[in-house]
DNA sequence: AAGTCCCGCAACTAAAAGGTTGCATTTAAG
DNA sequence: CTTAAATGCAACCTTTTAGTTGCGGGACTT
């Protein structure tokens, strides 16, 4: 088993997955779908500090990163979490504080037997 | 140890955190830094398509938000990985998944007694 | 049928982000 | 001492982002 040729994690398409998580506004509206469920804009927009229609730009900005998901019930549009996407992000953290301890520990060893 | 009153995970922090892991030229220093341990902005620009000036800026935006740390070494400047900051997004997210989940099992045992 | 409620679309503005070029400064090497 | 390397600083440009206002159109309610 070779330490690892590609150098690097599954980089692929996270960075837009942070950029998507890097903002106030967004990070509420994913926290607050993830505890009380699906909600339409309307309901969304009262605990909010800006207008419906930034929290609809927010929304779609989510959503082309792939972390909601809306269905149409009547006039009203629910939103709601898709979290298989999280995990992109919650592995690529993993990965990089998992490259770090091994270079410590390795740093450590060769301290140690010197 | 009650269930938790605050209805939301530590987010207070959490926004520059992703905001900073969400450009690919960052999250590209985030991971060479994790596994090939501290280097200079010099060769750091190497691999890079951008200018080092550019590199400059993007490493004063990680250390803004806490990500890295950089250390004189002569003429040169030694920039090394923080991981602690790490911490606290991996947290965000692993709490994020976990509501998602309860909701998700709550909603089954909803469906499963009726 | 009339009035709300919820939403989509478009135009616009202000600020921030990403990047570059040019030049000055410090440090190491001959 | 002279030169080259590594970096810092500042001005500038272009694109993106976050947000707003205004208006129009379906979908419930009474």
């Amino acid at each position: 088993m070779r330490p690892d040729r590609t150098a690097e994690p599954n980089r692929k398409g996270a960075a837009p997955l942070f950029a998507a998580l890097g903002d106030r506004t967004r990070l509420a509206l994913v926290a607050r779908l993830s505890a009380g469920g699906p909600h339409s804009i309307a309901r969304l927009t009262v605990g909010s500090a800006v207008t419906r229609q930034a929290i609809t730009k927010h929304l779609h900005v989510l959503s082309a990163a792939g972390l909601v998901r809306h269905t149409r019930r009547g006039r009203e549009r629910i939103w709601q979490l898709e979290p298989a996407r999280l995990e992109i992000a919650h592995k690529f953290l993993a990965e990089i504080s998992h490259r770090w301890d091994m270079r410590l520990s390795r740093l450590r060893n060769l301290v140690e037997n010197s």
